[in-house]
RNA sequence: GGGCGAGUGGCGGAAUGGUAUACGCGCACGACUUAAAAUCGUGUGCCGAAAGGCUUGAGGGUUCGAGUCCCUCCUCGCCCACCA
């Protein structure tokens, strides 16, 4: 138990019983959304990291509110989704009690961290009253044309039997679980994200987000301005009459009469063979062994594999006849899964032309001559082997090319739609209905897609049932789709009975709004309030790590400008300021569970307290840097606290006592650096300021009082509970613990302002430099001339004795006003 | 392979182009103590007895002056990766 335990527990009920950290939503006059990324409860509760994240968002938070700002600090527990299932099957417990038992735990650590939480706006994602809006967000994507249901390859993570979000596999693997990830062709809901994708990437100019995260969401967009290219195809058996050309998407249509082949996906070959294509068994088999391969490759080693189909295509340069292969290294997904192959200047193309010994033909040269390549030349230069183009620049002969092959400019995006559906059971069942009846009938709520209802908003939430075996199948579908008293439904058109969807949505679609329903978490009839969303959004600060720079960062901003789009807010993108957090590792090494590197915070923060926890993680470097967590300096900020605590015996007899001007200097100069400290989120400068000012502070024989007061107050967002506890022992306001009330609390007192005209000083240090080297400091007065500065040099011993063994006199000297001398000899 | 960021004492780290190493930890010595802990004081980049010299991953450049700006390279971290 640490010396501040009891403080700490009689704030902490003090507070909450006052609701000294709870807003007037409605009626707030300066409203300020203090807001950070709400956590999802492990089972191993909140790590060291994460706490550092969440007592520095606080700091931030309550130096705000003593600024006078209305601040709303809310926090609640992204409890739905795969990882809390996976934990829940491996010790066995049910996930709807497991959650309830994590829930206990975390409220408990964030409780005990001394935030100024609004805890009567929390929420979990897993209750039906939340999951409930996240189904009708769902509802509406449905029937604005947002939400479709497509067949296509898909990402399936065979440990965690489900489909998975292109956003969530890493470099092949799952996020997760790191299972390699194979393709599946499945039917599943997609959001239409791609709809948005030019504004998500133009809305980044407007606002204040960490550079790095704004470019990793700009990569993942992935805008790419090219051209599209005919390429007119001959040769395939059956399909004279419907595939009379191939489309291929490229940024290099300068390299057009070097193109020697067409490099086709395995995924579009096999639709072309659907569509009643017929080729060979050699090809169909290379085309299953690569689809099986998909997801599966190890980057950058595999040798390039192909195979070709016997059909040709002709090149709109020259009508040259080139054949058309079939490969892997051709993603499907991008652009139009064909490529023009140019294997002179493509080194892809390159490797695949030497394999298959294609034809390699030079048309850009650096130099206008011909070159026996070893390998592909990617830069721009001079056109050859071209016709009438030879000699053009490469840059300019793109869009000339372009316009003699009859093509187009078209922009293409990396960006893919997001898929929605999870085959999981902890989740919030995907709120759509399909009737066979109006499937047959071509009836449903969207003409393009017949027999799918939304289920009506009066039946909404359609809740998780209760079951027993929420084991995923691996079959494709839901453990749900084996409770047949759920998943019957009967149409909301025809009344007929219908099929319910029983697969469950994404965890990162709970996510997407959150922000909203803290604003009015008891609302029965709406989302969230449109007058508390117009008052308190976009959030003003939002911290939180940037490893969801292409997760939850950019599906928040899609579903805001979707809401945006459907005039329920008036404003389009939902955090104006993101700062990503540095991340504490331990070892060298991320803290996971796996590792068993995990910090718990919770025998820290009993032996020392919070506010000496809070202080030590503050001090440790800036809070959007991160770095190895270690103890070793907790006992400075420890011995820091009761240095503080011994001030007030230092008290003056009266409140007429005024400090000395240099200490008055050196406090308002702390007022000044803490604020501006603060406000950057260099937090550990902040307190080293302040540990100066309290050696200053200690020195005095007799402290005046405004001096503490003021102390106090600059201490207070970093050390809540001691703050407040000396604050009201010093107070006259305070009185008696009992009859404490709201008002009374330091943490709702002005911050401090400082002086201008107390912070400027009279003299300074005047640097002597000779050739550039410091060769005396001299104390001198603010505003001395160049003249009187360089006759103060002169005088210097040792600055005469430099420029006699340098056997000169200055050249030139250069003069900054207030700061230096420097004599050049 | 591409993008972003970072390399400063024994350690965490500080420095609007102008005294590099603030603040804290650690360490050493001293005071207090029978003793220890705690506390307080002093010192603490490296070389050197001193005078002095050297020092921000390496090398170059710009500048009167570079940890800071520019170029090349090395190392580490994070993100992405056959994106045509």
């Amino acid at each position: 138990m640490s010396a501040y335990s009891k403080i700490e527990n009689k704030w902490r009920k003090l507070w909450l019983k006052a609701g000294v950290y709870e807003p007037d939503l409605k009626k707030a006059k300066k409203p300020f959304y203090n807001l950070m990324m709400f956590p999802y409860p492990s089972a191993e509760g909140l790590h060291i990291g994460s706490v550092r994240t969440f007592t520095g968002v606080d700091i931030y938070g309550r130096f705000k509110r003593m600024q006078g700002n209305d601040v709303f600090e809310p926090i609640g527990l992204d409890g739905f989704g795969i990882n809390s299932e996976n934990f829940a099957l491996k010790i066995g417990v049910h996930p709807s009690r497991q959650a309830k038992i994590s829930e206990k735990n975390f409220y408990r650590q964030l409780e005990m961290i001394g935030n100024s939480f609004a805890w009567r706006e929390k929420l979990e994602t897993y209750e039906p009253e939340y999951y409930k809006w996240t189904q009708w967000v769902f509802v509406q994507m449905f029937k604005k044309g947002l939400a479709y249901r497509k067949r296509s390859p898909v990402n399936w993570c065979p440990s965690c039997r489900t489909v998975l979000a292109d956003e969530q596999v890493i470099s092949g693997e799952c996020e997760r679980c790191s299972a390699k990830i194979e393709k599946k062709d499945l039917e599943q809901w997609f959001f239409k994200i791609t709809n948005y994708a030019e504004r998500l990437l133009a809305g980044l100019d407007k606002i204040n987000w960490t550079e790095s995260v704004k470019t990793t969401q700009k990569n993942w967009i992935g805008r790419s301005e090219g051209y599209s290219l005919k390429f007119p195809l001959i040769g395939i058996p059956g399909e004279e009459d419907r595939k009379h050309s191939i489309d291929i998407f490229t940024t290099r249509p300068d390299t057009l009469f070097g193109v020697t082949f067409i490099v086709i996906s395995p995924e579009l070959a096999k639709r072309w063979i659907n569509d009643g294509w017929q080729v060979s068994g050699d090809v169909k088999k290379y085309i299953a062994h690569a689809l099986s391969l998909r997801g599966n490759i190890k980057r950058g080693e595999e040798e390039k594999s192909g195979v070709f189909p016997g059909i040709h295509a002709i090149n709109p340069a020259n009508q040259e006849k080139i054949p058309v292969w079939i490969s892997d290294y051709v993603l499907d997904a991008y652009g139009t899964g064909a490529v023009m192959a140019v294997p002179a200047h493509d080194s892809r193309d390159f490797e695949f032309a030497k394999k298959f010994n294609l034809t390699i033909r030079e048309v850009i040269s650096p130099d206008g001559r011909d070159h026996d390549l070893r390998a592909a030349y990617t830069d721009p230069g001079v056109l050859i082997n071209s016709a009438k183009f030879n000699g053009t620049n490469s840059e300019k002969a793109k869009i000339e090319i372009t316009k003699f092959a009859g093509g187009d400019r078209k922009i293409n995006y990396r960006l893919r739609d997001w898929l929605i559906s999870r085959q999981r059971y902890w989740g919030p069942p995907i709120p759509m209905i399909f009737c066979d009846f109006c499937h047959k009938s071509g009836k449903g709520e969207r003409k393009e897609m017949p027999g799918w209802h939304s289920v009506p908003e009066k039946n909404l939430p359609v809740k998780l049932p209760f079951i027993k075996d929420y084991r995923p199948q691996g079959t494709g579908e839901s453990p749900l789709a084996k409770e047949r008293k759920f998943s019957k439904a009967r149409c909301p058109m025809c009344k007929n009975w219908a099929r319910r969807e029983t697969d469950v949505s994404d965890t990162f679609l709970d996510s997407t709004w959150y922000f909203f329903r803290y604003l009015d978490t008891k609302n029965k009839n709406k989302p969230f309030d449109k007058q508390s969303a117009k008052k308190w959004l976009p959030v003003n600060m939002y911290i939180g790590g940037a490893e969801h720079s292409v997760l939850h960062l950019l599906y928040s901003r899609f579903i805001t400008k979707a809401f945006f789009d459907w005039k329920i807010i008036n404003f389009d993108e939902p955090f104006k300021k993101f700062r990503a957090h540095g991340l504490i590792i331990k070892d060298g090494a991320k803290m996971s569970k796996s590792k068993g590197n995990i910090v718990n915070p919770d025998g820290y923060f009993k032996d020392f307290g919070a506010d000496v926890m809070r202080i030590y993680l503050a001090f440790m470097a800036p809070l959007e840097q991160g770095g190895d967590f270690r103890d070793q300096g907790i006992s400075g900020i420890d011995r820091f606290l009761v240095r503080v605590g011994k001030l007030k015996a230092k008290l003056a007899k009266t409140s007429k006592e005024g400090l000395s001007e240099n200490s008055e200097k050196l406090l308002h100069k702390s007022i000044k650096k803490i604020g501006e400290d603060i406000e950057n989120l260099h937090y550990n400068t902040a307190i080293s300021q302040l540990m100066i000012l309290l050696s200053e502070l200690e020195k005095l024989a007799s402290l005046p009082w405004h001096s503490y007061d003021i102390f106090l107050k600059l201490l207070a967002p970093f050390a809540p509970y001691l703050s407040e506890e000396l604050w009201q022992e010093f107070s006259a306001k305070g009185g008696p613990a009992s009859g404490w009330k709201k008002q009374n609390s330091i943490h709702l007192e002005p911050w401090p302002k400082f002086d201008p005209k107390k912070i400027k000083d009279e003299r300074f240090k005047l640097i002597i430099q000779v050739n550039g080297k410091v060769r005396a400091v001299l104390d001198a007065t603010i505003g001395i001339s160049e003249k009187a500065a360089l006759e103060m040099a002169m005088e210097d011993e040792s600055v005469k004795k430099y420029i006699s063994s340098l056997a000169g006199s200055p050249k030139k000297t250069i003069f900054v006003p207030d700061k230096l001398l420097n004599l050049v000899i």
